[in-house]
DNA sequence: GCGCATCTGTCATTAAAGTGTCATACTTCC
DNA sequence: GGAAGTATGACACTTTAATGACAGATGCGC
């Protein structure tokens, strides 16, 4: 499994440039992004796995941003650590108003980036992922690892499940084939696009015939997860 | 077997010392965390035996970061003991509440806290350990260290009684062959992870022909013991 | 201390399940 | 009707798990 990917928010190339190398010795994956509209695209193309922010950003204040993300219901869950060189209380209380789910005070070293860094995403993915997902009689439970339909098991492939996983905490939204791999496949695999119809359709299969209409497909674009009629 | 590990969470220097000395002077091993965060990592790497948690911490307060343990099916199960200044009554209701097990209000003699802290291990212990485990007709008793099907006694080895204690105490729910190595053979052992499916095996093998399928294999990820069909 | 019996961890082999790609059939839209 | 986009079944290939065998470790009784 690769390891997590990081989005990295600053507007100082040099300081990027210093996270980049922590992350990379960490061996986690990351994009850089100068501003919020560049962090923006980058988080609705690849869905980072945790957001590094700086408080001061040119245009929209970090803080702002923050808040956006954290509104936006197809974001607010990403893990989020604001980055700032004040150290008042105040910011950071306000700081953690907005969502953050940590706070760092520059100058800060590389170990405690990537300690605060492990800490949040292990705290998230435990928080994120111990809850069962229910919707009508589907039920999925991350715990036991295990869905069902009426309490009645239902087999699946380990990627269908990540599908469907994916699917039942990003319901009602578009995703292309592309953003599919990146999200369940994970980021740097070789793969057909086209594969992904066919574990749509595992999936779907698996879900007959009470549940085939969940999965829509939106022509010319990708797939949408629906408890609405299409 | 080495004693005991106390995980101790509290913000100030000062008394995590205190605390400390207690606990070596008493023969326990022990971690300190600062913060919720750190506590979480230790929780996670090194799972204690028991946790001394300070009512309030800076960031996520202790009340809070008690209810997110016992509600992670992982933690829920590790005692824990609150620490607080205050002395009102309700905060004593609230955290007991939350899942504690116990409530020292400070200052405490380390005579106290220990006398405390072994009582609460002790009751731990017993409910875990002594009380025979049933599921069906398949009763696993720790007392007399036995396992019967319709009280017919079951042969099998220390690994896989040990195995199955931890299935039946953590039923419906995935582990993974690390976790189980963690668990059931304990921490630090360099073991690799496809023995446990030779394990695996032979307490299927010992749980013929009824109960096979009460171990599960979950592919991709590990093993479940469940008493639902797969 | 010795020998027997049991238990353990690892490996090689076999069996099973899952994966990605393709060719083909089907839909939809213009 | 034709072009583009999807659905579907088949299949070769990869990955993962089950299994049986085995040699060393361990423990026990004598």
């Amino acid at each position: 499994m690769p390891n997590k990917n990081v989005l990295i928010v600053d507007d100082e190339p040099a300081i990027r440039e210093m996270i980049a190398v922590a992350l990379e010795m960490a061996d986690y994956g990351y994009w850089e992004a100068g501003d919020a509209a560049e962090a923006h695209s980058i988080i609705v193309d690849h869905r980072p796995d945790i957001i590094l922010l700086d408080w001061m950003l040119p245009g929209t204040s970090g803080i702002e941003f923050a808040r956006r993300l954290k509104r936006d219901g197809g974001t607010a869950d990403i893990p989020l650590i604001i980055l700032t060189a004040k150290t008042e209380e105040d910011n950071k209380v306000q700081g953690l108003e907005v969502g953050a789910d940590d706070y760092i005070t520059k100058p800060f070293s590389p170990r405690e980036l990537v300690a605060r860094l492990k800490a949040v995403l292990r705290r998230t993915v435990v928080a994120g992922m111990e809850t069962p997902i229910e919707i009508n009689d589907l039920k999925l439970d991350p715990v036991c690892h295990r869905v069902t339909i009426n309490d009645q098991a239902v087999a699946m492939g380990p990627t269908e499940y990540k599908l469907l996983q994916f699917f039942m905490t990003h319901q009602e939204r578009v995703y292309t084939r592309g953003q599919l791999l990146d999200q369940v496949w994970g980021g740097n695999v070789y793969v057909e696009e086209r594969t992904v119809d066919v574990h749509i359709r595992r999936l779907r299969k698996a879900l007959e015939p009470n549940h085939y209409s969940l999965i829509q497909t939106v022509r010319g674009t990708g797939y949408r997860f629906s408890t609405k009629a299409a």
